[in-house]
DNA sequence: CGCTAATACTTAGCATAGCTAACTTATAGT
DNA sequence: ACTATAAGTTAGCTATGCTAAGTATTAGCG
């Protein structure tokens, strides 16, 4: 439980760190989160995008209204199902969300600049267990 | 930078995952980040609070009326500075919080229950770490 | 085959949360 | 005192969350 509140508290250090990047980005929070799923998962439907978001479809769907107006996600009425859509992020998309992405990372990589390569060690090996979660 | 982004990314999931517990709560998420920091750092005033939160002292103002309305804060005029307001928790709102992070740091807890005792050391250093950052 | 039920998404309308601009009140600096 | 600065609030915009209800399509079944 110790260990479970300070990994929760470092968390939400980290995120705040590098939060601050995002606004340069131009783009709210929720559709980069969205754009995220669609760049590194590939196409999804919009209920698919709405659960890993955690979101309800209406939510999402507005979500997605705004990134197809940005011309950073394409709409596509999916052939299987006709009810459904395929969602993907278009290559300005991709472009933005990377360079986001990268801003976000280099701001955490400077902030760790003063940490000693055993300690590197250690925090690579806690980010790969906390991949297991 | 392989570090950075991969710690970037567990903190991600890791929020992701403790965030369905909030809902239970009934209070929106920019109101339970602030009444954290008024629980966890005391007294503060609203400027101080909108600079913790980065967010704009007219976000502050409206995320304050909130908790106010819901009894979770409360308002009062600072005396040595009268333009300044100064903002507390009341108990319901710090029984309110705790609560709610425990929910969290249980839910934690519980997906971690399959590492090893070396597994949580290392995780337990690395949150240390991060600490520091 | 055709009717009903379920599914995928959208629309409408509400609350919360972010911003800038402009206003009010109080303090500070000549 | 007079002006400038500082702290909060108010007003009004956009974005993001929800539920309820509507539309279109698919699935199930007699």
């Amino acid at each position: 439980m110790e260990t479970a509140e300070a990994l929760h508290s470092a968390a939400i250090r980290l995120l705040r760190l590098v939060r601050t990047e995002d606004a340069q980005s131009g783009v709210g929070p929720a559709q980069l989160s969205a754009l995220s799923v669609l760049v590194f998962r590939g196409e999804l439907t919009l209920g698919e995008l709405a659960a890993l978001e955690q979101v309800r479809p209406p939510t999402m769907s507005r979500i997605v209204d705004g990134l197809v107006q940005r011309k950073l996600a394409q709409r596509v009425s999916a052939a299987a199902d006709r009810r459904a859509v395929k969602l993907t992020a278009t290559a300005q998309g991709r472009t933005l969300l990377l360079a986001g992405k990268a801003r976000r990372v280099r701001a955490l990589a400077k902030r760790m600049a003063a940490f000693t390569k055993d300690e590197i060690k250690t925090l690579e090996a806690a980010a790969e267990l906390l991949g297991k979660l």
